[in-house]
DNA sequence: TCTCATTTGTCCGTATGTATA
DNA sequence: ATATACATACGGACAAATGAG
């Protein structure tokens, strides 16, 4: 039981004292310090060495927790030069003029979801891409379509993926009149902190091109959301097919007023 | 091995053979191989310890490495699991990504603008509703394609719409490498308070076919932005078209709220 | 349920190349 | 040319997650 020797315990004190790794830690303290002012724009942080000293920690932690910065575009970093803060705060910061999530890419009130089906599955290779998960991760998939009215022709064909441990969401009675991510936020206590869109010309697959009343292989808008928590983990993602002609979709931006 | 030098192991003679460095080459063999087929969907790479023994490297040169795959969304790592191969080459052929007002407008640096021509025009039917003025309206109008690096295939084709007193923009000696509506705020005074976009499925237009390198007719994201003074009257309207397979729009949001 | 080996994640130490001022 | 600071690369030692038994 009692394996020693390794020669280094004594240099190596508390290693991680909370659950989060050091670099990550150091990343949000200097995030946090630039977005106060302690380090202003055009400036110099303090260097690698100076900032191993301040924590306590290797160069290979430090520069961890500088790649975080760098990743969130608040620095640059050259060689001999120093690491300059190019920004205060990260760029994204919910320009959108919708309040909530809800809104971001918004279908018309009139647009009712009608579930077509829903069942447990193992992600085959393009959901794994899709996914960022290895392929064979079990996913709980809804299959729906969004309809106008009583317009025979859908505006829509969405796949939901969720955590499998989330699938109780359609046991709801009102569940098609809620969004789906803000169910799991109740379920769950999570929160939706980030959401990325996609949007690109695909092809309507053949498998689901006669429900949509639209020729297989033919022109369609895809769209992919997803909605993450504060780790970056998905918690939903979503898949739509919009056929030519049926849908557009708008976003409305308003300028920035940076108050804190 | 007596020679213990340290920072240079006898196994590695030439450190950087000229140019690129280490990490980035393993790299770059290891997307090859993926593209290749020597790792299907799927399945595992090999493991940090039999990656430096191939490459004769260390664990943190292999990491680095590694770091590079799971940027382009080739794999994701698992610890105890391993390293998952979940897509065989780079997502996206090009990801515009909208973070906020400013960085709507323009694209990725390398994504350079090409003047094709600028006249005075008076707005034609279509034209009218997409600029929501009566026709007739005089218009300035910029026809420009957008292009990564020498890649004969343009990313899109953009008609950038001005209220003519605007037309001496051109004139700029840098006019190429900055935002328009940018330029058009220097020059009035104007601010952009507000940006409208649309994104629906089109056809691209045979008189722009050719110079895209793409059919006319065939499918296309069209992209119309507006962009709109504290008075919602239009400063510039932008019509982009991106032939299927060129582009993908990337929106990122994030919640205000920070709860620390 | 519980080990137990495997694999990645984190962290430390050190040395040298290279760009910058 | 020199000093500074980051970039690259070597090494080792656990910690934590995973999956098989």
């Amino acid at each position: 039981m009692t394996k020693l020797v390794p020669g280094q315990s004594a240099v190596t004190a508390p290693r991680t004292p909370r659950g989060q790794p050091l670099y990550q830690r150091i990343g949000e303290i200097l995030c946090a310090r630039i977005a106060a002012g302690d380090y202003p724009l055009g400036t110099n942080l303090p260097t690698e060495a100076e900032l191993c000293i301040e924590f306590s920690a290797s160069h290979h932690t430090v520069r961890d927790a500088l790649k975080i910065l760098i990743e969130k575009g608040l620095i640059v970093r050259r060689a001999g030069s120093g690491s300059s803060v190019i920004a205060l705060t990260e760029a994204t910061v919910f320009a959108h003029v919708a309040v909530d999530l809800h809104q971001l890419v918004s279908y018309p009130e009139i647009a009712k979801r009608e579930n077509i089906s829903s069942e447990h599955i193992a992600a085959n290779a393009e959901e794994a891409r899709l996914l960022q998960c290895p392929p064979g991760t079990p996913w709980f998939r809804i299959s729906a379509i969004r309809r106008v009215g009583s317009n025979p022709e859908p505006l829509c064909w969405t796949y939901f993926y969720l955590l499998p441990r989330y699938a109780r969401v359609i046991k709801n009675k009102d569940h098609l009149d809620i969004p789906v991510y803000e169910q799991i936020e109740k379920m769950s206590g999570e929160r939706v902190e980030r959401a990325k869109i996609e949007m690109f010309v695909g092809r309507i697959p053949s498998n689901i091109a006669k429900q949509l009343h639209a020729a297989a292989g033919s022109p369609s808008l895809v769209t992919i959301r997803r909605y993450l928590d504060g780790a970056d983990r998905p918690l939903q993602v979503t898949v739509s097919y919009h056929p030519e002609g049926r849908y557009t979709s708008t976003l409305d931006f308003k300028r920035e007023t940076r108050s804190r």
